[in-house]
DNA sequence: ACTATTTGTAAAGCTAACTTTACTTTTGGT
DNA sequence: ACCAAAAGTAAAGTTAGCTTTACAAATAGT
C-alpha cells in the first residue's frame, strides 16, 4: 500500500497533529500510516479522503505486496 | 459503516465464496463484512472496489457511529 | 419432499490497527 | 547557535480484522 497523505497534508498545510485531531486519531497513527508502518481501516481512509476532498483511490494505492 | 457489497455481488451474480476467492480472503470475512460484524481494511476495500468497478466511496459509507 | 448450494454464525487463535507515554531527531525561524 | 515545533520511533497494552473449523438455517432446483 502506497499513500499520498503527506502530500495531501502539505497541500492543506496541516501538521500530523492537526490532521490527527481533525479525524479523531492519535498523531502516531497518522505518522505510522505515512511512514508505512501500517495500513488504516476503511473508516480512517474515508475520513482522510473527506478531509483532502479526494477519492480514496487517489489517496491509497495497492501494490504488488497487497 | 454501511456497505453495498451484497448489491455489488448480486449485480455480478457472485456467491460470497466466489467473491472471497477472487480477492483472496475467507468466505466468512465477506459474510462478516456484509452483515456488519466488522469493517474491512483499506486493502480489502480497494480490492472490492476493483472487482465491482466502483469507487470505494460508493461501496462504503460512513455513518454517525464512525 | 430431497438434495445441493448458499448464507449465517460461533469459537479459538493470530496478527495488525490503534492508544498512551515518552524520548530522540529533524526542520525552521530568529 | 538557540529554541520551538514537527516528525520519527519504540514499548506495552487493548481492540478489531481475519483465519480455520464446524455446524445450523435458509434458498433454489428438480
Amino acid at each position: 500500500m502506497k499513500n499520498r497523505i503527506k502530500v495531501g497534508r502539505a497541500e492543506r498545510d496541516l501538521s500530523q497533529a492537526d490532521l490527527a485531531e481533525r479525524i479523531g486519531v492519535s498523531r502516531q497513527t497518522i505518522n505510522s500510516i505515512e511512514t508505512g508502518r501500517y495500513v488504516p481501516s476503511t473508516i480512517l481512509a474515508l475520513k482522510l479522503a473527506q478531509v483532502f476532498e479526494k477519492p480514496v483511490e487517489e489517496l491509497f494505492q495497492l501494490d504488488e505486496t497487497d
